[in-house]
DNA sequence: TAGATTGTTAATCGATTAACAATC
DNA sequence: TAGATTGTTAATCGATTAACAATC
């Protein structure tokens, strides 16, 4: 349950995921403690920030010591639901369906990419990696069947609404995107893009 | 400069690639003309904030009307510095090099992947579609030939600060970070993150 | 003209920060 | 104990929205 700590920000929720990165950066060097004053130096925030924002989940640290590292990174990831792993799809099979399909990074990270679909009969049934590029006709029907949650959208911009479409329909309730268009999904489904040129172009203007 | 229209907020700047997007796919299908209503519907946001966010950068719009938008597109590419072309390096030449690489996406958006460096032995000299993979050793000599102000990090966590610092040395102004690791940069240098796990982990606590 | 929509102001809403008592 | 750091409050800061005069 979303609100089993009561109305979150948003904005604090999406800054958890930057604080477990960090922290399991840190288990990584094997540095067992830590305090908000020194996440928040790695992270370029401040430390009063991530004490507000950890304390709206509950009391994770100790006065005067600060966060046990190991600790903290396991409660994190209860909070944000990454403490199992979810069977995520990619749909498209080109070049960045492709590069996300490949993509080592989701291991340990709470996600399994488990299929790739694509509409394109000259691709349907070649392989990428371990996967065999299945029929975006038969979709729907897998999703359901595999009670699958979340889904990754690597079509051209063209299709990528009908495809959200057909994903929502389907019982998919988290959408990243990777086409660079705005989709319009029903209250309720989570949506992330992903989109270079956006990046890119947020820091021209300073240039 | 950034300041030719004064002390803009950050989160402005940010929108307006969003709202760039969106009118270019208008022009596209040739709707000339469009209403802070209109682009606020397609957008899932207020239009009293895109009026807002328009007007820090002077009068586009008329009242009765709307914009045009061909003229919003030129003006708005002209704000956030897209209306010329830049260079843009990637560093690092594995599956995340080879799809930015190719990615067709940056064309007339205002970026041109130029080159594409790795520091491994066994890449240098192949090739990523019509890029030859330089020598990463050569990588600052030629930043600073070429004048080069933005460049993409596609390496592993592991080596993203080093090259980061390398970066900056050279005189790199924009980094767009793939790894997954928050890096530290100087004052004045432009960052940018993308990391498919954070976007997902934003999405699982709602699920 | 009547209707529509801008640009802008003031009010509201929300997020961040500074400060500190509590306490390890 | 003395020093350090948490969790939390209240103050500050900033962003969003509602409303409307101006005007096309």
């Amino acid at each position: 349950m979303a609100d089993k700590y009561g109305n979150i920000p948003n904005i604090v929720i999406g800054r958890l995921p930057l604080y477990l990165r960090a922290l399991q950066y840190m288990l990584l060097e094997n540095h067992l403690v830590t305090s908000s004053k020194e996440l928040a130096e790695r992270l370029g925030i401040s430390a009063a920030q991530i004490r507000k924002d950890l304390s709206q989940f509950g009391e994770f640290g100790k006065q005067g010591t600060g966060y046990q590292v190991e600790f903290l990174v396991r409660t994190l990831k209860q909070i944000i639901h990454v403490d199992t792993t979810w069977d995520v799809i990619i749909i498209g099979a080109g070049d960045i369906g492709h590069g996300i399909a490949r993509y080592p990074g989701f291991n340990n990270q709470g996600f399994r990419v488990i299929k790739v679909f694509d509409n394109n009969p000259a691709k349907i049934g070649t392989k990428i990696g371990e996967f065999v590029v299945e029929d975006s006709a038969t979709m729907e029907e897998k999703i359901k069947e595999g009670n699958i949650k979340i889904a990754m959208i690597a079509v051209p911009a063209s299709q990528a609404q009908q495809v959200a479409d057909n994903l929502v329909r389907a019982g998919i309730k988290a959408i990243l995107n990777y086409a660079p268009i705005t989709l319009n999904v029903p209250p309720g489904i989570q949506i992330q893009y992903i989109d270079p040129v956006m990046h890119l172009q947020k820091m021209t203007y300073y240039l």
